[in-house]
DNA sequence: TTAAAATATATTGCATACAATATAATTGTG
DNA sequence: CACAATTATATTGTATGCAATATATTTTAA
């Protein structure tokens, strides 16, 4: 046992957890090219999709994200006409993001997204794999 | 069942995983900080300390790395004094990195931040999860 | 009631990531 | 040998991420 030991790749938990969120995230390009999103604005059309309307703020809560990532990632997918954007009369501080017609029509494409997915099993775990990977990394997450 | 569960956030597997690997390199960034290292710097270090000399290719695929983004990595990483770049003789095309004295030096300091990880249980998981996750990573990593 | 604190969002600056493209050096092949 | 293919690396362009800072609005409290 030496005394770098600790500081081996090899014996890192945070490098593979690095690399096969990038893996996976590499997995989806081509079939998120199809719908004209980056990753990061797929997983915001999700949770647009379900909210409909929502602030700003909830939708980075929501995805763990700062409001500069936030806000280009919005005014990207306003330019794409997915989304409008407009204050509250109350409160003009707050910014509330609404789904298009196009945005929910794009729901429907982007189905097939987890689709062939998992027909290509791009990520080649069984089940049960799945399942405990799912409830570790939530147990990193939550705190 | 719903037609739409499949484009639910909470449903993905991807997403814990892209959310928890950025979890972690936020936890790492006090301790880099005191190396003035970045987390992708951090990685590209350890290579380097094992292996004291090596070509940029090598470096980008033992860290999964695109030359866009190696490129400027150790142009930091010179600039720091860390590493030495210099032209293989033999084939001009090959560019080797050679740690510095100085990086040595770094390698003694940076032993406090793995210590430091652990000793504040930053991955809040058992040694039976941790490898366990390791395990479930590296098999979708490799392929 | 008015200044201070809090809230919501935007902007700036720096460092990745990666696809696509470019370039220089080397190697293989007819 | 010439020249196409390959290899190694660099550059460009686009999109994150995030800390730090700024700004406008609203709320709180002396």
């Amino acid at each position: 046992m030496e005394k770098y030991d600790c500081l081996k790749l090899e014996n890192q938990l945070c490098f593979p957890l690095y690399v096969a969120s990038k893996e996976v995230i590499r997995k989806y390009k081509p079939l998120l090219d199809e719908l004209d999103l980056t990753y990061t604005q797929y997983i915001a059309m999700m949770v647009i999709w379900e909210e409909k309307k929502l602030r700003v703020t909830e939708l980075g809560k929501k995805l763990y994200l700062d409001t500069g990532t936030i806000s280009p990632l919005i005014r990207k997918l306003k330019e794409k006409n997915y989304i409008t954007l407009y204050r509250d009369k109350t409160d003009e501080r707050v910014q509330f993001i609404e789904v298009t017609d196009e945005g929910m029509n794009l729901r429907e494409k982007a189905i097939n997204v987890p689709l062939q997915m998992s027909k290509n099993k791009c990520i080649a775990l069984s089940l049960d794999e799945a399942i405990t990977l799912k409830k570790i990394l939530e147990k990193i997450i939550e705190k």
